[in-house]
DNA sequence: GAAGAAACCGATTGACGGTCGGTTTTTTGT
DNA sequence: ACAAAAAACCGACCGTCAATCGGTTTCTTC
């Protein structure tokens, strides 16, 4: 899963945000106030389609595009595909780095973790 | 946090697992394998220094290298920055990619996991 | 079939990682 | 004290990629 640029992600925002749409009504919504053209807004849309984050259809000769991932499944891609990188052998650095949170959470955040945590001990319960 | 390249992760990874060393040391260990030339290895190496992931200390002429950020610290800050890219107006969703993370552990990890979270609220309930 | 819309093609620019050669500076051994 | 060795420093080049756009082709539609 590559990095994705400034206007990939604004592009992608709108698309969340508003549904599927062609080229021309993202540009009319994230373009225009960036004074770009609109082939840039549909590189990006072609760029983002690429990477299989977009799909597309051709309605009538335009391509309609839209998410093919949600907010949370990109997230969870491009994370899943740093801490790969980065993480080694050990399972346990992931943990660690969990732990390094926890430790600048606040007790509020740390309720709502502890939640998680009885929650994904229960789905182990359950198998 | 910028992403990392490959050589600058070797790098890092070197660092980690053989602790302070200086740019030829680290070279004889990561880039006599990968024939690639001292200087190559050096330039990761500033870079590195340059992105606040390592520090430096001039030792009689040398700089020697080490890590200023541990690898669980690293990956932290790193997933915090992916996460914020993307992650909307949300105000917990490094929480919530760090749940995800953990939903993939076992039993003996979520262990571990809320024992460290109880050593925190510990922490928290002394002041 | 002409006009307009959209895709397609390809070129440019600016970052950045990786790669190094050459020059300068510092250390050190005789 | 000086020559040789070591390391930093400087700057160059390449490849990749996002962002940017102009021009050409192709497809619709009236």
């Amino acid at each position: 899963m590559p990095p994705l640029g400034d206007l990939e992600i604004a592009v992608l925002e709108d698309i969340w945000r508003f549904g599927a749409s062609d080229a021309k009504t993202v540009y009319e919504r994230v373009g225009r106030s960036r004074s770009i053209a609109l082939n840039t807004v549909q590189s990006a849309l072609e760029r983002l389609f690429r990477k299989h984050i977009l799909q597309r259809e051709k309605i009538s000769h335009a391509y309609e595009y839209s998410a093919k991932l949600s907010r949370p499944e990109l997230i969870h891609k491009l994370v899943e595909s740093t801490v790969r990188r980065v993480a080694g052998p050990q399972p346990d650095a992931v943990l660690s780095a969990f732990a390094d949170l926890a430790a600048r959470a606040d007790d509020d955040q740390l309720k709502r973790l502890e939640e998680m945590i009885a929650r994904r001990r229960a789905e182990l319960d359950e198998n």
